[in-house]
DNA sequence: TGAGTTGAAATTGTATACAATAATTTTTAA
DNA sequence: TTAAAAATTATTGTATACAATTTCAACTCA
């Protein structure tokens, strides 16, 4: 089974990669041999290094000098302080964007949450993540606040690994009503309730990957993810 | 004059064409041939290449796929949608560490705008903008919360063309007071007061660079930094 | 047995060579 | 003389070759 790729920008290859981390099919830990990559991707180490340098500044992949790159295993001390972060970036977000809100963004906000319930009901962990991911960087971009956004983008991904291996179906749906309240709570310009409601989601997502907490203080478990 | 360098890895380099950007010894919009500098330093476009990578992650250079590599020029826009982002981030850290700061780190933060004071009188742009930064930097690390730490790093330098361009000795100097103002209203753990101590002094630094407003849209200004 | 050492194999770091693309200049035709 | 086209030059993208380092295993000697 050849993963030889057709455009092989490093672009693809950072995507591939990427993709094969977050479904687990290379787990954290995971040695990544640059010349056994490259093989199998049919591409010259050059293009190889140049995306695991990538997926380190995304925390995919840990790059330790003239050790090579392995499956980054972020410990749950780090994912606390990603969410402790978010919290501080995303209640000040609401926070403003109850008042620059308009109805044409309430709309697409809800129907953005129409397709992350697709995504939970049909049951890809993959893609409802992302899809419960971006909501967060949609109320970003919709503030017209890029740099913001790109931020939020790092932040999420950076914990992607986490919550996959973590998240249940339950915790997804749950996650997915909560935005629902959100927005209710946008439309209904109510502020103080917003920011509680988005502080209050943040923690609850934080919260189902805590229970972890002393296994995973190696930072380098190996079990499979929950069932879902 | 050849900038030969005696270790040749790519963080010297990176530090190098770091500081030769923001000393200003390659202006904004110019170009970066990878052979020219390769020769320069004295290594192979590999390394180069590595570097100028490095460098447009911290958005200091922008690399244009199949064009090269130019000095950023960060738009007014860019650096307002980043201090946003400051603001968001800061005065939450402000709030929060009100409570958990102890008299060491009162003492920490002492000694170092001491330091800053000391850069200021000297004159030296380069460091004392460093210092300026670090304050920042220093009491998210004090927070124990590493991921905020980098992610405010990688803010401020993102700005520090910016800040080094158009950032005058007065203004300076206005900052390392200011710096000592938050302080005092920690020791006082008069927390509305620092949180809206903390939120005047990065509007006061960003409204600094806001008076080039209308000109300098095009995000191509070639003009000399103003007179300190 | 087992800790330390030496040497071979594998892996990463760096330089160079070649290929593809963009920029520039020259040529040609209206 | 100007504009378009073609060829030339320069620059970036990718692959490969070589150097330096690490890893691992076999071996030695207490």
């Amino acid at each position: 089974m050849s993963l030889t790729v057709e455009n092989s920008t490093t672009r693809v290859l950072v995507a591939a990669l990427t993709k094969a981390i977050v479904e687990h099919r290379i787990k954290p830990g995971e040695k990544l041999g640059e010349q056994k990559l490259a093989t199998q991707f049919g591409v010259s180490r050059t293009l190889i290094r140049q995306a695991l340098f990538q997926l380190s500044q995304k925390h995919l992949v840990l790059l330790e000098p003239a050790k090579g790159a392995c499956v980054a295993a972020p410990s749950i001390e780090e994912a606390r302080q990603v969410f402790a972060v978010r919290r501080m970036l995303e209640t000040s977000m609401i926070h403003q964007f109850v008042d620059q809100a308009t109805v044409v963004h309430f709309a697409a906000l809800r129907s953005h949450v129409k397709q992350e319930r697709a995504a939970v009901a049909v049951g890809d962990v993959a893609s409802r993540t992302e899809l419960l991911g971006d909501f967060h960087i949609f109320i970003a971009k919709l503030m017209g606040n890029k740099v913001l956004a790109e931020l939020l983008k790092d932040l999420i991904s950076r914990c992607s690994l986490i919550t996959l291996m973590y998240q249940s179906t339950k915790a997804a749906e749950h996650s997915v009503d909560e935005h629902t309240e959100i927005i209710d709570a946008l439309v209904s310009r109510n502020r103080t309730v917003a920011v509680d409601l988005m502080n209050k989601h943040l923690s609850h997502v934080e919260a189902g990957l805590s229970i972890f907490d002393d296994i995973d203080s190696a930072g380098l478990d190996i079990r499979k993810p929950k069932k879902n």
